[in-house]
RNA sequence: UGGGGAGUCGUCCAGCGGCAGGACGGCAGACUCUGGAUCUGCUUACAGGGGUUCGAAUCCUCUCUCCCCAGCCA
């Protein structure tokens, strides 16, 4: 990670940059030039911050690459808060998932894992000079009536009733608010600002609200929760931070930020503001995963179809590329919609440097090789990644009945495509040339159920002696010697690019692709797979990259589809069916 | 109609007064025992109008469009 970008010294000297560097972003170039300025001692302290309600996604990752990242480019450090403030929302559950993606992610926050609920006593401390100062009064105005006093976007507020109430009153009220005497909702401690602000957030927001719900750090201990305008601004002070980076949708909070700090005469971090990631033909919300999740659109959070890190982990993505995807998508404040084609793109790219290769039948075809003694079988020698050879060779079984795939032949084949057809030969990786002598049909439907082939003994390994050049190259499986396995192809989770796009009464859930998933439960696959892994990784040549999927036990295999290969043929299929509709 | 943001290839990101560039996608070709990978080439963009300037994506100005905010959520 570290020496993609310019590399800086801690007291503000920037190194020269490397030959291969990215432009830097707006965030990295305003902490730099803090740096030459001497800002913050010249120090990088940055934070993830999560609220605990539900599991990471890939926008999270791209919140979590530039904190992390920043801090790895400056030579600073970054913590993982929780920001737990909202008892009613918040489990355990969700800190460990958030912890676990965390690391899976490829980041170490070290010692620094803090809670907001760690400052629980201290944001109490400064409420109460708050109080002292006059800046904040305990307010009896109904949920109901503050959203009325607050007024419109158009039209100010009205000051409520209780604002000028004494020191010592709101004293001995947030007291009694903290000691359980009041009831929900009957109360709050509100910020004495500005009523007339055209900011809607600095008409007197609240700043602890009552709440007789357990905590999942701090238990029964507290029944007032402090809101997250005055929670997080102080967490970032307690804790050192010099760059806080939000998402832009808090950017009209910063003045409320910095008035808190600024009141309580504290360390004041800076926040800088950057836009959230936006991803096509899926959902980047927490609250709309959920609704995915509870509504059983999916299995669960890590289902391979969740733009979820759990997810995509499962799906078979990795760590590395989806760093690098953060790495390309680049920073900035303005709305986007990143193609799904570049996610894809930088898990191929990794996957095709390190994933072994391996053929697999996935809509099986029955091929005999006529000429082919019965019984007999030989070991072809295979190469595990071209692109690695230190990866090694393996050997595969050979014999007269084969399984190829369903879409390698065609009885009446469309002049681009060269793979099998009656008459024709094609290579089988890594073994034989074979020529289609005839198929044999199903009396009933017509569909070809069996192939007929010769083979040529002479092309063993897959070489002509005559130099004869064939064009396609099939994968194939031995019928006797192949383990059977479940296959599950997944697709883009949406059927629109922006699911949330308005469609008269719409909702998004009415948009899921219902072929986002597709089982296929009678695959072929070579027999050295036997006792593949969970979560391992691979290449079905000519296919894809599948992983193996946690549901595999002993003797059956399941394997996701992380993503296709690049498909030349399907394109031109596509245009040719296009074609031929107009 | 209040406040806060943002407008550059199809998409994402650079460019900060001096030839608009990169990545992904798309198209074409080379190569290939994966129609994969790799390599080569091509394609297309400064929201609009005025101004300042020798020179404007960049500075000024007006307009238009889009996004966010009326939780005791974060």
């Amino acid at each position: 990670m570290k020496d993609r970008r310019e590399a800086k010294d801690i007291d503000g000297g920037v190194k020269a940059s490397p030959a291969d560097a990215q432009p830097a972003d707006f965030i990295r170039n305003i902490i730099s030039e803090d740096i030459r300025a001497k800002r913050y001692d010249s120090r990088v302290h940055t934070r993830f911050p999560p609220e605990p309600n539900g599991y990471l996604h890939i926008g999270h990752a791209k919140s979590i690459c530039l904190n992390f990242g920043i801090a790895e480019d400056f030579g600073g450090l970054c913590n993982l808060r929780f920001d737990d403030t909202n008892p009613t929302k918040e489990e355990v559950e969700y800190v460990d998932s958030i912890k676990e993606n965390v690391h899976w992610l490829g980041f170490d926050w070290s010692d620094r894992l803090y809670y907001a609920s760690d400052y629980f006593e201290q944001l109490y401390e400064s409420a109460l000079q708050l109080i002292k100062k006059g800046r904040a009064y305990v307010c009896d105005l109904s949920p109901r009536e503050i959203r009325e006093y607050r007024g419109t976007l158009t039209e100010p507020g009205r000051e409520s009733p209780y604002r000028d109430r004494t020191v010592e009153e709101n004293l001995s009220l947030f007291e009694r608010m903290r000691a359980g005497e009041f009831p929900d909702g009957s109360r709050t401690l509100r910020a004495k600002i500005d009523m007339k602000s055209g900011n809607l957030n600095m008409r007197d927001p609240v700043i602890y609200r009552i709440l007789h719900a357990a905590h999942h750090r701090t238990g029964d201990k507290w029944c007032i929760y402090p809101m997250y305008d005055f929670a997080h601004g102080l967490s970032d002070s307690i804790e050192g931070i010099t760059h806080s980076i939000c998402t832009v949708e808090f950017e009209d909070h910063r003045p409320l930020y910095d008035w808190f700090l600024d009141e309580l005469e504290v360390y004041h971090p800076r926040q800088i503001e950057f836009a959230r990631l936006n991803l096509a033909y899926t959902v980047l919300s927490k609250r709309k995963l959920i609704e995915l999740v509870e509504g059983k659109y999916v299995t669960g959070w890590d289902d391979p179809r969740m733009p979820t890190i759990s997810g995509l982990r499962r799906r078979g993505y990795t760590p590395e590329s989806i760093r690098n995807f953060c790495d390309r998508i680049g920073v900035a404040k303005r709305d986007s919609t990143v193609d799904m084609a570049l996610l894809e793109y930088c898990i191929r790219e990794d996957l095709n440097k390190r994933a072994p290769r391996v053929m697999a039948v996935l809509q099986p075809l029955r091929v005999v090789i006529e000429n082919y003694p019965e019984g007999k079988s030989e070991e072809m020698d295979a190469i595990n990644n071209p692109e690695e050879p230190s990866m090694g060779t393996r050997k595969v079984p050979f014999s007269r009945v084969l399984y190829i795939e369903k879409d390698d032949f065609r009885e009446d084949p469309p002049k681009q495509f060269y793979r099998l057809a009656p008459g024709r030969e094609v290579r089988l990786r890594y073994a034989y040339f074979i020529k289609c002598t005839g198929v044999v049909k199903d009396e009933q439907s017509g569909e070809v159920v069996e192939i007929r082939c010769t083979y040529d003994p002479e092309t063993r390994g897959g070489d002509a002696p005559d130099g004869r050049k064939i064009k396609a190259t099939l994968h194939w499986v031995s019928a006797g010697h192949s383990l059977e396995a479940e296959v599950r192809l997944y697709d883009h989770l949406f059927l629109k690019a922006d699911p949330d796009e308005a469609g008269e009464g719409r909702d998004f859930k009415s948009y899921v692709n219902p072929q986002s998933l597709v089982t296929l439960k009678s695959c072929r696959i070579e027999p050295g797979m036997m006792h593949a892994a969970a979560g391992n990784r691979y290449q079905f040549e000519r296919q894809g990259y599948f992983c193996v999927d946690p549901d595999s036990s002993k003797g059956r295999l399941v394997f996701n589809r992380t993503v296709t290969l690049r498909d030349t043929w399907a394109k031109i299929e596509k245009t040719l069916k296009q074609a031929k509709k107009s």
